[in-house]
DNA sequence: CGGCCTATTGAGACAGAGTCTCGATATGTG
DNA sequence: CACATATCGAGACTCTGTCTCAATAGGCCG
């Protein structure tokens, strides 16, 4: 499905050993067609009886997370997913059914926040943007029964 | 600071019993300057000796978060705080040094949605916003010492 | 005012996420 | 090929949040 050798150059370049376990988890990761948690990533690699121990998947995560190949979003239920991505600033909407999502560019979310920092007096450093809802392939297979969500 | 009445009142009209641990918690929620983690509340509630249990806290925050008198934020740290608001819907700024915050309204962000509706197919059902940086006052006391932070 | 029905409580067990330590191991370099 | 060390797995540990259950307190009704 998605090849795995780009993470895996990206690890080296920033200095980091090229070992089993970091292989075994970018094949993974590649392979998630949507968001994924950290305990999928678990469950995962135990199914396909890699030898990798949880704190190993928490550590790549964070190291993949740096080098800006995977980003966290907060799911609307609380828990913490990951997505992998493209190296540029942007957000993601999020298929509330499926899992599956798509970055978004920064469509006017400059401005908004510029707009904000000047009635609010604040500094604006950093902030966090996502969208959920329903991907078009979800919105088909449920036109007929229609369902609200929000 | 502030009044706990309204939050009695809200729970009171929803059908809640006015009990001891909740006149507490809404008396405590009103002192927060800024936002706040659960943990935060229940260590507040030892410090004053009131009798409240983890549990407790923990019930009454979701109470009120679906009254709409609390809602909860994620932090960039990942942790879960809670922030008292108003009844419309709107996004916060989170000062990163003191924790206060500041509602903002929908400035742009309807449109934004909508465009991203438009190019993506997603039909997009929830968002979530959340801006981080310093306070106007924060941002005051820090003119000498430049620090970056984003 | 007093009693009753039941929502609510606190304690503590429990489940899960994420961190940390430590001795063992594998990796890339020289 | 050997070495210095980054990385590993196991498991202890902490923290968050949920759940159960017997005890209690709120508010309504007579």
């Amino acid at each position: 499905m998605g090849d795995p050798t780009p993470i895996l150059t990206a690890l080296e370049n920033a200095g980091f050993r090229l070992t089993e376990p970091r292989r075994a988890l970018a094949e993974l990761i590649v392979e998630q067609p949507g968001h994924f948690t950290a305990a999928e990533l678990v469950a995962a690699t135990r199914a396909r009886r890699l030898g990798v121990g949880r704190a190993t998947v928490f550590r790549t995560l964070e190291a993949l997370e740096r080098l800006k190949i995977v980003e966290r979003i907060d799911l609307p239920s609380g828990e913490h997913a990951w997505v992998g991505c493209e190296r540029a600033h942007h957000h993601h909407v999020v298929c509330s059914r499926c899992g599956r999502s798509s970055e978004i560019r920064d469509a006017g979310l400059l401005a908004l926040v510029r707009d904000v920092a000047e009635r609010t007096g604040y500094r604006v450093d950093d902030h966090r943007l996502e969208l959920f809802g329903l991907c078009p392939a979800c919105l088909a297979s449920e036109s007929g029964p229609v369902r609200a969500t929000a």
